[in-house]
DNA sequence: GTCTATAAATAGATAGAC
DNA sequence: GTCTATCTATTTATAGAC
């Protein structure tokens, strides 16, 4: 991919990057409208295919810049001097931490698994295998450690990620349902569904939901 | 809706809804197509027109019809002369059930989350209320028996239900991902979720992951 | 790099015959 | 209830000027 040596428009790559990852939340991957996408840029449609080989290709960057980002946080976490245990405290703020730095994040996970991965490509699906393998050898230290049972990694990602981006992903709808009476407060702060995923999540790891 | 008279075909409006919902399911609100629907259903796109007023009332009844059930199944449950406890253990298999007997239920689920609910109409919007509403007596049942803690239904019931549709919509992704060998084995039996949600579920309620 | 204009295909929805 | 045909708008993508 070329990129601009001029200092004018050095952007519009990025804005377009930017304002597709909000269309395709906003309106998933078929549904979403390159028109509005170059609208939003304050672009013109050619320049998005100036850019991009086609909306697909825009769409992949945007699913390897999401999972990479968690990939990299991730190998940190698992990198640090720390127990088992705090990795795990360590391991769902990060996954928590870079789906809240893209706010297009959530929904566009949720899509993603709703399709059952039809866009996912091989480096976006090696980004996935990265983070569980990361995962899995936590669980394994804690294990050699004696402080964890052991548990398959996709379970407990489930529970971790699963929640995450439903809480993150239904704050609007949420909030429509507190207009609407349906329920007497949905406002809950992140930091207390981010605590509690950490609990839920040791307590499994430590044996102690039987 | 009229409804027809003669037996022949008592059954396009339902081979509309159940064509639609997997439609819905695959590619979204926004992105269905109404001439796929219909050739799915094995009749022309004027018949959808006929049983529905438009795209947009069709998908609304698919949610209705989803929502509906799980209020059902939920009110039953917490009607049944049982220990608060396995009220629990049967709203979470309840939730399951009724998620499994639409296949297209999980995805619609999560890309509904996605839109921030914006397709859910007053009807839905009061099953998902009587849904939260009943979870709320059951936990407030436990708490007056001294057995729950006090838990925001909100965070049991993202607890609960991100998960189950977590891994019922995923079944297809971690196919691929074990084939791409990006993990050992990615095949979770239903009954192991549904069991070890159960069991976190009750563990957080009964106050025992602090 | 950025634009306008447009091709070519497809979309939701309806008219009207049977 | 069911069909064919079609209207009108929208969509992805590209050609070609600047």
């Amino acid at each position: 991919m070329p990129r601009p040596l001029k200092g004018a428009t050095v952007d519009s790559r990025d804005r377009v990057f930017r304002a597709a990852a909000t269309e395709f939340a906003a309106r998933g991957y078929a549904g979403a409208n390159v028109d509005r996408i170059a609208r939003a840029a304050r672009l013109n449609k050619a320049m998005i295919y100036y850019h991009f080989k086609n909306k697909g290709a825009l769409y992949r960057e945007i699913l390897r810049d999401m999972f990479g980002a968690v990939r990299t946080a991730v190998l940190e976490v698992e990198a640090a001097e720390v127990s088992p245990q705090e990795k795990i405290r360590r391991y769902v703020e990060a996954i928590a931490a870079a789906a809240e730095a893209r706010p297009h994040f959530p929904p566009i996970w949720l899509r993603e698994i709703a399709e059952g991965g039809e866009h996912v490509d091989a480096a976006t699906l090696a980004y996935v295998r990265d983070v569980l393998t990361a995962l899995g050898r936590i669980i394994d230290e804690g294990r050699r450690a004696g402080v964890f049972v052991a548990i398959h990694p996709l379970m407990v990602q489930g529970g971790i990620i699963a929640p995450i981006m439903f809480f993150l992903a239904t704050a609007r709808l949420r909030k429509k349902m507190e207009r609407a009476g349906a329920v007497p407060s949905a406002a809950i702060p992140r930091d207390a569904v981010v605590t509690h995923i950490q609990r839920l999540t040791l307590a499994q790891l430590e044996g102690r939901i039987a």
